[in-house]
DNA sequence: AGAAAATAATGAACGTCGTTCACGAAACAA
DNA sequence: TTGTTTCGTGAACGACGTTCATTATTTTCT
């Protein structure tokens, strides 16, 4: 058995973390308040510069779990062995839905910005692959035509392009898609930038 | 000749607009603090809130002239009357020639977020236009099969995947393109989107 | 076991932020 | 000029993230 330091140290960072994550998925990245996650988690104001570097840090805790979850989310939205063509258009679909499903912590995973100049760990840039690696397969099957570098770089192309779509559709901006033609219009992304030459 | 109040007024709105809009460019909306913006335009801190109703609305304004500047520089970009097809790249390419000559201020645009319950005036989501009508005509001409509706639907979905595509590149995420292959992946997102059936 | 050392939790206090407000100055109306 | 209305001022307020001296707890040493 460990440590009851360890312990107890790992219980407080879970409950901040569940707290934290909790709060933004309620009310969205901008309600999250030092105060109000240590008193969701029943520690004091100070607890959380123990268990975490800053605030910013813990919502970092929070981006990793958002993003595993969206990884599952993708990997079942893609049976194996379907056609290509369709499984693009169902990563799409399935993006789409979580998004909408999940929309502040979708949302907190592209609108958090650390201060100046500290730049995210390498382990928490490493798991942003998940929106991406589902992609390469059914594109190189579309588009065989590409090198491995052109390929890599049109599937973060091709996400780049659905999220923006889905970004500017969710945060109700004039230029955004309306919701309801969402699907349809990410479908139709899709089709093209799938299309061979 | 005008009241001496108004005269002040307008004079003391304009400061504050070209301080902020100063501030924003320089160093990101982020770094915009009442304190320094009031100084920066020779006048007390309150003052602030005789000019605007809030920090939020003085942004807006910031905006404003950032989406008046954008529509020049996309009008400029595509001459009218040649072909269609390069009139859709050189619109592109002006999008992201403008975002990374304005980083700061085309990420105001997106980046800024009222209160809660706070919307946009109406004559600020208007001037919001100018990111897709210069699309609308070309694109009518490479898909003359769509109908008026879906036609404005495409026009807000190819502007809102180009735009993704630049802001995720420019903001440095792990799945960002590029920046040197961003004016090439920009093309080629246009030409499929704007290839007919 | 008990004493000493190390570590963690506490919440008051700090500095910074946007915003408000009582006051004095300036502009208008009479 | 005198009275009234409006505006600019900067100290003060409340909320925020973060720090720190103090207290409580756990571990280590004998």
């Amino acid at each position: 058995m460990r440590n009851k330091r360890e312990e107890a140290r790992d219980d407080l960072r879970k409950r901040l973390i569940d707290a934290a994550e909790a709060r933004i998925a309620a009310q969205g990245l901008g309600a999250l308040k030092a105060r109000e996650v240590t008193a969701d988690a029943g520690c004091a104001l100070g607890a959380l510069y123990t268990a975490f570097e800053d605030l910013d840090r813990l919502i970092l805790q929070v981006n990793s779990r958002t993003l595993s979850r969206l990884g599952v989310a993708l990997r079942v939205a893609c049976p194996p062995g379907v056609d290509p063509k369709e499984t693009m258009a169902a990563l799409g679909q399935g993006y789409v839905g979580f998004a909408l499903d999940n929309f502040h912590l979708w949302s907190a995973l592209f609108n958090h910005r650390l201060p100046d100049g500290i730049e995210a760990p390498d382990w928490h840039r490493a798991e942003h692959a998940v929106l991406i690696e589902q992609i390469i397969t059914p594109l190189h099957a579309l588009r065989p035509d590409l090198p491995p570098d052109a390929l890599q770089l049109r599937a973060k192309t091709v996400f780049a392009a659905v999220h923006g779509v889905v970004q500017l559709a969710l945060h109700g901006r004039f230029v955004g898609t309306p919701r309801a033609q969402l699907p349809g219009e990410v479908a139709a992304l899709i089709e093209s930038m799938t299309r061979g030459l």
